[in-house]
DNA sequence: ACTGCTATTGCAACATTGTCGCAATAATAT
DNA sequence: ATATTATTGCGACAATGTTGCAATAGCAGT
């Protein structure tokens, strides 16, 4: 399936890359005036089998989506943990991966971590 | 805000102490017939409350119960990992604790660390 | 520039999840 | 028994994410 370039997608890639935090569907909606909820999961969702981004779900059962700064192509994973802020609910990317050892005879597939509490901003409080 | 004790949430709990992995609402649902779905999240949310369950979204945003058998009441924390088989779809607990580390001003709340892949009894198709 | 193929989009509909307000019920203490 | 209030059932709701289908548009080949 050969991927096609469009106005849509370059938009919602450039959202993605100007932001510091995933996001959710919502802040992608918010910048993009008149496209459709369904085409903007698509395009997230395309992006992350293509390994340009990856998907995070927080507590609330919500999808965060970040662009992928640190993986290698060849050898994708994603262990490292994320953090929601309990107050301003921006949802980040921590830089340090964590081991994971899995017991005999499991098969890893993916890694969703996600540490939840209040941000520096926000700790103040 | 003190709890009372009832045939349903005994049945819940029941259910809860039954069961080897985390079981999501429709599990519930399937062993208790005429309860209603508002009355089991309750009672799920209201044992998480009481430090005697914990709770784990999965990817796909479901929440999963199960009962703390390692949390000692008064240092409660869920800092272990979680497993769901993307075959049989079962959601386990892993023994092992995980180290984390914040940033500077970070507030701990929850964890929430999931796995997914396929356990030992799906990873052999 | 035209054509054919097919990836992508918009729209509508849908299933599912989890929550909430309110009135009715039932557990507990007096 | 009675009063208090925690709990339940019901209905409704918002939100999320997915899918089918017809229409559109990107890309390659000529």
């Amino acid at each position: 399936m050969k991927r096609r370039n469009n106005h849509t997608k370059e938009k919602v890639l450039t959202i993605l890359k100007s932001q510091d935090y995933a996001i959710s569907h919502e802040t992608i909606a918010d910048n993009i005036i008149d496209i459709n909820r369904a085409t903007i999961y698509r395009i997230l969702n395309r992006f992350c089998e293509d390994g340009l981004a990856h998907k995070i779900v927080a507590e609330n059962g919500k999808q965060y989506f970040a662009l992928c700064k640190t993986c290698e192509v060849k050898d994708h994973h994603h262990n490292h943990l994320h953090f929601q802020c309990n107050n301003c609910e921006k949802v980040e990317c921590f830089k340090s991966e964590i081991n994971i050892s899995l017991p005999e005879g499991y098969s890893v597939g993916n890694f969703n971590g996600l540490l939840s509490g209040f941000c520096g901003n926000c700790a103040a409080d």
